[in-house]
DNA sequence: CCATATTTGTGCATTTATACACAAGAGGCG
DNA sequence: CGCCTCTTGTGTATAAATGCACAAATATGG
């Protein structure tokens, strides 16, 4: 189904990249060299030149490339170029810092709609504004709003669940922060968000470096 | 300095078999194959047969793996025969949401200090009971308690020198919730939680399954 | 005790990702 | 206009990760 072969960790690249040509931008920088990009991404400038050349010629030889210019292509490239609808599932501490984090989104992501299944929640506005519904409602009101990517923020015991009546509501992205690994069918896209798994990584490293 | 080569991918690998062998040890499973074991996990089966064997052999032919057994070689691989001493910087919504997960946080992390700049908190207790220090007495404190993880969850104008302290008070392992690269020398372990490259990358996923 | 059914551990081929190194272009300057 | 400097774009080598396929090992059952 998917038109070419491009890695996913350029994908990755390409959201790192954009985020720094962001900050440039704002501060008034007009070029950037793949040699600088790559120091202040921690990234080799090669591999910034090959990512960047999957989808055209974007540079200057002997200049570099125009950061606004750049930021557009790679922000086409995402798909930000559109906003997209996304609903959240699970109103507990961290589905609350997420909303509140909302302003702080980059552009191009919003949340339509918000759910949980606490009925001393349900029925109230978050901060942001939305009305909370109650999980029993997700399909009707998914469809509804026209939600693409679907936020699991519940307990992880929930959160199978939750993915599941995503599915079924016709939503094919999901953003799992629970710490549990979700079974989907093919074609869905899921990306989890697990600081459990990179704090792992933290202590094995250290238990490394001394041992 | 470091021993031997194990890829990183087989480290966050085996940080996600802890997490479902816990919950097949709760749920009171003794044995466990590898083919169940990739089903559960999204993972070839070679794979992790391949992964434990960079470590030992610990399995039985024609049996499996012991669940109890294999949970504990892989958190004693992992280094998580201890308890790891963790300082949280910032207390928005997002640290809130981190110290309120706390006790949900898997058993081997801890957080022993805690820090903000805003004068309101500085000094009251938060929910788990910590005192806020203020940031200004970072190094003092961290050294006093032992801190060994360094968890960034300040604005992301902040993140780099709230690492640089980190760095300057001993710490060598970083957990990043800011969305930025940090700039940070040789030898120190980072690990980046981001969801916004996340998000990004189901937009791309999104824009491509229609194009 | 042998045959059969399992499931691990691993050699090897394949695929994927990374990085070097240089030719190709672009601009500046005398 | 020709030379020099700079930085991109990319061919190619290197490295790394993945997955197949099978031998080795264990248990079971007659």
């Amino acid at each position: 189904m998917k038109f070419s072969k491009i890695p996913t960790a350029t994908i990755t690249r390409l959201s790192i990249y954009s985020r720094y040509l962001e900050s440039l931008s704002q501060e008034g920088v007009k070029i950037i060299a793949s040699d600088k990009l790559a120091q202040k991404c921690g990234i080799n400038p090669a591999q910034i030149r090959k990512d960047l050349a999957y989808f055209g010629e974007f540079g200057i030889r002997g200049v570099g490339y125009f950061v606004k210019e750049l930021l557009f292509e790679i922000k086409r490239i995402l798909g930000l170029n559109k906003t997209w609808k996304m609903a959240l599932l699970g109103i507990g501490n961290l589905g609350s810092a997420l909303l509140a984090h909302q302003n702080f989104i980059r552009q191009g992501y919003e949340f339509v709609a918000v759910f949980d299944v606490d009925p001393a929640k349900v029925a109230r506005r978050v901060p942001s504004g939305q009305i909370i519904h109650h999980m029993d409602d997700l399909e009707k009101v998914v469809r509804e709003k026209g939600v693409e990517i679907g936020v699991i923020a519940t307990p992880a015991a929930k959160a199978q669940m939750a993915a599941l009546r995503l599915i079924a509501s016709g939503v094919k992205a999901i953003l799992n922060f629970a710490p549990i690994q979700l079974q989907v069918p093919e074609g869905m896209a899921v990306e989890n968000v697990d600081f459990t798994v990179k704090l792992d990584n933290l202590a094995y490293n250290l238990t490394m470096g001394e041992g």
